[in-house]
RNA sequence: GGGCGGCUAGCUCAGUGGGAGAGCGCUUGCCUCACACGCAAGAGGUCAUUGGUUCAAACCCAAUGCCGCCCA
């Protein structure tokens, strides 16, 4: 066995073994109680990030755990178009090859993004293999897979039967860049400075209107002004008309409870063509649209000399001719947040456009009854409310995008008008029989073939065997900004279709930033690539590290050291297996519940441990708080069974004791399999050399001891055990004195067992009689001596410390209300304290 | 503008009312036949600030400051 741990070594052949062994795929038909999560399909936009690792690394261990603990899993992959992400990625590609997706047309461009899924699909796929993720492959999903396909067809025309889908004009959020509508929730604001501008508006009959706006380009599609009802400014120029300066146009005044009196003049430039408030006031009022702007967002007033100017330089014209007239009265710097597309970027603009919107109201209203009658359970709680809380706000879903790839809108029209919505293209119109027909142009948002995953990925509609099986499914972990996007969603439609929420249980882990507390990203040099993490580190260590962090309550920011830190942890369990490997002889590795119990002290203490380790284990990934888990593992195996067990188990190992091997590989055994959904590989590798007839850990039974080797009365003598060694190792040192070598005198009050161990352990010599010149100890009854000093520095240290605790527990015990009102045992625990502080002081001889 | 989270050791983070913790870093001593990816011993903290509740507050309440996120 190789003296250090190499991840490299063994990783790809682990899992290849569970892979040609069927292990990771799900069995409908079995007995077993099932358990089903479908992973979030990364977008098939590139790499996989941090965030990627991190969720694969919750996901696959509760995988894992409920494997073991006999339940049938299926934990199933797949990957996303990402239309807009997509369209962005392989846009740019095509832009630095100086070419566009116009000028290939459709098809050639279909075909670019084909190849592209192959590609970068592939890429995901792998990257979630080097992870361990141990996911069903033979059930992978593509969203934009011809089965997948057919499923959002059906729901789509399922949703427009049930009368939900209708086509309108509205106001919506338009990205000029990819010339495509986009949801609120994919609008990024943005801080930015920039002017405000006072401009006169000459009112019929004389006087004037000042208003004030930051974008005075878009006047020129103003069909009205604006003021509240309350404001005795403006109450007579209500019902007069105002001309709208460089164009002509005559605006009503009107009265409207929507505008603020305290923004800039108290007088609002109402353009129903280019935003939603003033469109809200324009229906109202009846007031005239005017469309301001093409779809590349330049400016659209045929006629005038702005016509196709892009904005910004519209603005330019339009100060400088409003300045030359006279009727420019200020400008202000003014600061105020600004939407921009969060693929490309680009500032969105309010845009009149015609939209297929999908009705929310009777799926958001299930979707709100369902969460608060506790079919779906948030981790942490707090996030239900944020979920209600968008949920309650909830309007219709622009469903369409003008894109170029995604899932095409299934209706079609004929040559006489005739509109077919159909899940397959039509042959010819329902109505009139023409075989002309043409299909809507439009696509779907991502996240409506995003929120029928967990059914569509298991056949749906089709009645299959897996979704009889695993539907509805168990858990969805995801991160807190997807909970909106799809969470609610997914959510909403599986009720709709299925009848049942998708899920029972929503984690929401943290993010991972930047080490200097910015976000990751690659465009800003931040990230750091989970690939060479693995390679330096093994997916081990970053699997134990991603679920050590990822339940925390707020972000973290990433610390290589920690990960490191894992590294070594597993070198350090991959030690203590070989030290317990060499011990001679052929271990019979039975079970240690057949043992003389009692026999050694250290034997009885450290089951005792194990069986503590095992439930604290166990309960925090069932309490999803992983790190519990995590941090119980470590401290068992490094600070427990490799500190103190192995040391005091040593020599009865290098003898080929059967009962500290027992006891070793019991303890071995268990721990790798309590580990091996944090760290899969290495726990697999070194079940594996265990002796015994073995099968792979992976499908082995998740440890429950039962409470069986729970012994308070072997924790309690090993601990002064450890106590007495401690004290006796840092006086040692204080005196400056070689690691072995030293008397120890311990009273006959101390047993025999004990005395034992902590020679062994502390490295001394008992004795029954000490020469003069030795220090007492605190902690029990007894002496040490070394030859280099007496360590004088660490007992006043010591007693120091002791009396400034024994003081504190005096003066609380001193007060009669404490004695009075605090709990009986907070007070015996106390004076338990002060008894052992006074006895300890009066054994080095100083009570006072 | 509304909401949420955070502020604990030099760094990254645990800690839900009664003895301040971990990993890394730092200091000192050790290549002790599992491990120097290691062992041992240490140093290091008015738990953001102020006020309140309580016999008792890192923890509960209120206010303030700073950092971050979500939504409008």
């Amino acid at each position: 066995m190789p003296k250090a741990f190499d991840p490299q070594a063994i990783e790809a052949g682990w899992y290849a073994r569970w892979e040609s062994d069927g292990l990771f795929i799900a069995d409908p038909t079995t007995d077993k109680t099932k358990f089903a999560m479908c992973f979030p399909p990364p977008n098939i936009t590139g790499e996989l990030h941090m965030g990627h690792a991190l969720q694969t690394a919750v996901y696959d261990l509760i995988a894992r755990y409920k494997r073991m603990a006999g339940y049938e899993v299926l934990f199933l992959p797949g990957y996303d178009h990402a239309a807009i992400a997509t369209q962005n990625v392989i846009e740019n590609r095509l832009a630095r090859e100086g070419t566009s997706k116009e000028e290939l047309g459709r098809e050639a461009f279909a075909a670019r993004v084909e190849a592209w899924y192959e590609q970068v699909g592939a890429t995901i796929i792998n990257q979630l293999r080097l992870l361990g993720a141990s996911m069903d492959w033979t059930r992978l999903r593509f969203t934009m897979d011809s089965r997948y396909y057919r499923s959002v067809m059906t729901a789509f025309v399922a949703f427009y039967e049930r009368g939900w889908i209708y086509r309108a004009p509205r106001i919506v959020n338009w990205c000029p860049h990819d010339r495509s509508a986009i949801s609120d929730l994919e609008v990024e604001w943005r801080e930015h400075h920039d002017t405000l501008y006072f401009i006169h508006y000459p009112v019929e009959g004389g006087g004037e209107v000042t208003i004030a706006t930051v974008r005075p380009e878009t006047m020129l599609a103003d069909t009205g002004v604006a003021v509240n009802p309350d404001d005795p400014r403006y109450r007579r120029l209500v019902g007069k008309t105002a001309i709208l300066p460089l164009v002509g146009r005559k605006l009503p005044i009107v009265a409207d409870d929507a505008v603020e009196k305290d923004f800039g003049t108290g007088a609002l430039k109402v353009t129903p063509g280019h935003d939603p408030m003033d469109y809200e006031i324009g229906q109202r009022h009846g007031l005239e649209i005017v469309n301001g702007m093409h779809e590349d967002g330049s400016m659209n007033a045929p006629g005038l000399p702005y016509d196709g100017l892009p904005s910004l330089e519209a603005r330019r014209r339009v100060v400088e001719d409003l300045k030359a007239q006279g009727l420019l009265v200020k400008e202000e710097p003014y600061t105020h947040e600004v939407g921009h597309c969060d693929r490309c970027h680009t500032v969105i603009e309010p845009l009149i456009s015609e939209q297929w919107w999908l009705k929310m109201e009777e799926m958001r209203d299930n979707a709100v009854a369902a969460s608060e009658a506790g079919k779906v359970r948030w981790h942490p709680e707090r996030y239900e409310r944020t979920y209600l809380d968008w949920l309650r706000g909830l309007r219709d879903w622009n469903i369409g995008r003008q894109l170029w790839l995604g899932h095409r809108v299934p209706v079609y029209r004929c040559d006489n008008g005739h509109q077919i919505v159909a899940v397959d293209r039509p042959d010819e119109c329902t109505e009139c029989g023409s075989t002309q027909l043409e299909q809507d142009p439009d696509v779907l948002d991502t996240w409506f073939s995003a929120a029928l995953w967990p059914f569509a990925t298991l056949g749906w509609p089709d009645e299959t065997d897996d979704l009889e099986a695993f539907y509805p499914t168990d858990i969805n972990c995801t991160a807190r900004e997807i909970i909106n996007l799809w969470v609610s969603r997914m959510i909403m439609t599986g009720l709709e279709f299925m009848g049942e929420a998708p899920f029972s249980d929503v984690v929401i882990h943290c993010v991972v930033q930047a080490a200097d507390g910015r976000r990751m990203s690659k465009s800003l040099g931040t990230g750091v690539d989970p690939r060479e993490l693995l390679s330096k580190y093994g997916a081990d260590a970053l699997r134990a590290w991603a679920t050590s962090v990822a339940m925390s309550s707020q972000d973290v920011r990433f610390d290589e050291s920690r990960v490191e830190g894992y590294r070594r942890f597993a070198n350090k369990i991959w030690n203590a297996t070989r030290l317990v490997l060499s011990s001679p002889g052929t271990p019979t590795a039975r079970p240690p519940s057949f043992l003389e119990a009692g026999e050694h002290l250290e034997d009885r203490w450290i089951l005792s441990r194990l069986s503590y380790a095992t439930t604290a284990i166990t309960s925090g990934i069932e309490g999803f708080s992983f790190q519990d888990s995590i941090n119980a593992a470590y401290a068992f195996a490094w600070n427990e069974f490799c500190d103190w067990y192995l040391e005091a188990a040593k020599e009865r190992l290098r003898a080929g004791d059967t009962a500290a091997q027992d006891v070793a590989y019991f303890c071995l055994d268990n721990l790798f399999r309590l580990l091996h959904p944090f760290m899969p590989f290495v726990t697999e590798e070194l079940w594996s050399r265990l002796p015994g007839d073995r099968d792979f850990v992976m499908r082995a039974e998740w440890p429950d001891l039962n409470g069986n080797f729970v012994d308070p009365g072997a924790e309690q003598e090993f601990r002064l055990v450890m106590s007495i060694v401690e004290e006796v190792r840092g006086h040692r040192q204080a005196a400056g004195a070689p690691p072995r070598g030293g008397h120890l005198h311990l009273d006959h009050s101390v047993n025999d067992t004990i005395a034992g161990l902590v020679a062994r352990l502390a490295s001394v010599d008992l004795v029954d009689v000490l020469d003069a010149g030795g220090v007492p100890l605190a902690i029990a009854p007894g002496r040490v001596s070394f030859p280099a000093g007496t360590g004088d520095m660490r007992r006043e240290k010591e007693q120091r410390r002791l009396e400034e605790d024994l003081a504190r527990i005096e003066a609380k015990l001193a007060n009669p209300e404490f004695r009075e009102k605090a709990p009986p045992e907070v007070v015996a625990n106390l004076e338990a304290r002060a008894d052992a502080a006074r006895m300890a002081l009066e054994r080095l001889g100083t009570l006072r």
